[in-house]
DNA sequence: TTGAAAGCGCTAACAA
DNA sequence: TTGTTAGCGCTTTCAA
């Protein structure tokens, strides 16, 4: 390897990538036409632009994304934090980060927890340095006093830095804080699909699953109840059993829940993955779907299709969330948009209720 | 709204973000020793330490990364392109990314094409746009010979702006280009589960799935007649149908298998999603796995184990390919490494049958 | 152990 | 329509 030349004229080592100084004297126009014609927003006559073109394209110049977010104030870049990228509950919302994040000309970082929950806080703040235009936080936390202090001290933060925070599938902030919510009905939905279950006969319905202090859990229970309430049923405690999300967990909570009691003909299940938990758990006691037990799941992820007989469920429109969260979150990026017009903006989606195989009326046992 | 303080003083916003500029003024030292005291990497006097930090503390200084990645030189970003994140074989694969990536200090940006060729390309070049450190492409790709110029030539631009260009599950480039590749055994996967189906009696065996074109698909087939040659066996040509991935596609041509011939007890399917497909339609026509039909699938995803029956696979090491993907694209970065010495680099990671409830010796029919 | 100062590559007034 | 010129916020010699 010989050295780098080193006489005082400094030529550019040919390797070396291409900045827009290079393509100025090449074009032999100033940087600032340069940066005219790269970001076409400004007049440039058709001769000058074709010569900075064709020695953009003879340098093969590629623009410093960096360099830009310095000088400019948007980064177009938008970052999501979630539990776990390969559960497909978060993979579709990011999936529809990512496609409105692209229709809007943003590339998308997506963080995932893996469930350490320190792990949030740290990627928000490493979100806050690459001053993203949305930072969007997706589902579940422990929402406890120290939740809302250190989120709300973030999300004024990240205003404070022209970022905004958007709270994607978990509930607003305390008023005054900017940042924006969007949530799915869990209520409205949950009471749907109990009140379908209900409707074929079943009283005695075992909910299963949810984290306990998640609102998630809070809000679908309420529907839950609600279903009951509005035809004047009642409901055996008993019969509620939450404590996290997950395959095992559904699986070994369907057995206790055999074991222990109280009965139960039907299972609300809180997303699919406990109801396949719970499909095991039943199949090994020699218990039929829906023969035996109806079985209903929640957000309606592929694997709902997959199960046999195939889970009745409730449809939660993942990707729009996904979309919606962009949208709120760059809105205030977007010319003559006042930002705190929209602050503590809670968007809510509608759920509907997907019809399988998995329930039928109450029978013998 | 009152108008901005228009003073010669020209203080600051106090809503705005704070720079190392504030936070030296306020700690009463220069902007370098700040920045010493925040990468560490630099000797500085307990005391000086302590005040800057608290400077900091009290300002809520974020340092901005745009700024850090032009005057520095590394961005701490990976980039990763994916054809569809909510396929579990890209969310695996992204989480091993993620991994790597917030294990060496590093976020991800995470790119979806859904399926879009085009797309990819393009989320390239805003990844060298945003100088990531490592470009990471997963997945199949038409491999035609516009195909391996274009790349070649991002390749060498990748490389001139200080990232670097990991295929992932896909194959290399010709030498001399500056590109890794990390891929998993297709050949002796392929090759080990044909065979557990020929140990037990099975030799008409239907080849279902795969793009036509794609190296991954080469691989496997070739796997697959190496099993029927190691134990001098015949393979029916007429019995390998490829054309694409998808649970539609495998349910379309299994259908189809039947009702054109040749005969067969046996479906290898391209991945388990086919599979899946594949049960769908045996089951339609009143065919029992793995009574009358054996199958088995390849990647192990989760849906393997929601199959009734449980599902025969092999077992790919995603979440490993993506951290060798992320550690392969990096290395060039570590202080004392050739980067040169690396390229071209190729990893191999081995693959593993599972057994599960799919396969049985052939019977009637 | 610390500071001064020169950039990193780009954008956006402001002038011409 | 184009050029000049300040920065944007940080890192990193080079001096002290």
């Amino acid at each position: 390897m010989a050295e780098p030349p080193r006489g005082r004229a400094r030529r550019r080592d040919p390797e070396a990538a291409r900045t827009i100084r290079d393509v100025a004297d090449r074009a032999g126009v100033s940087t600032a036409t340069v940066s005219r014609v790269v970001n076409g927003n400004y007049p440039v006559a058709a001769s000058t632009r074709a010569a900075v073109e064709r020695a953009m394209r003879e340098l093969g110049y590629v623009a410093n994304a960096h360099a830009r977010a310095l000088a400019g104030s948007t980064t177009r870049v938008v970052g999501i934090v979630v539990n776990e990228i390969v559960d497909p509950f978060f993979a579709y919302i990011a999936r529809g980060v990512q496609s409105e994040a692209t229709a809007s000309g943003r590339l998308c970082l997506v963080c995932s927890t893996q469930g350490d929950e320190a792990a949030e806080l740290r990627f928000v703040d490493l979100l806050l340095e690459q001053r993203a235009d949305a930072v969007i936080l997706v589902g579940g936390a422990v929402e406890d006093q120290d939740y809302f202090a250190t989120i709300g001290q973030r999300a004024k933060q990240l205003a404070k830095n022209g970022s905004s925070l958007v709270l994607c599938g978990r509930p607003g902030l305390e008023s005054g804080v900017p940042a924006y919510a969007v949530d799915y009905d869990n209520t409205g939905g949950a009471a749907a699909i109990t009140d379908h279950l209900l409707s074929v006969g079943h009283t005695k319905i075992l909910y299963l699953g949810g984290p306990t202090m998640l609102s998630t859990t809070t809000a679908r229970v309420r529907g839950f109840r609600q279903a009951y309430a509005a035809r004047k049923l009642e409901h055996d405690p008993a019969l509620v059993r939450t404590g996290a999300f997950g395959r095992q967990w559904g699986y070994d909570q369907t057995l206790r829940a055999l074991d222990e009691g109280p009965e139960f003909t039907a299972i609300f299940a809180a997303n699919d993955i406990v109801a396949a938990g719970a499909y095991t758990a039943l199949r090994e006691r020699g218990l039929s779907i829906p023969g035996d037990i109806s079985v209903v799941g929640y957000d309606d992820v592929p694997v709902a299709v997959e199960l046999q007989p195939a889970l009745t469920t409730v449809r939660v429109p993942l990707e729009e969330l996904g979309r919606a969260a962009v949208r709120a979150g760059v809105s205030g990026q977007e010319p003559n948009a006042d930002p705190f017009a929209h602050q503590q903006q809670v968007t809510t989606l509608g759920t509907v209720v997907v019809v399988r195989d998995s329930v039928a009326p109450p029978g013998r046992r």
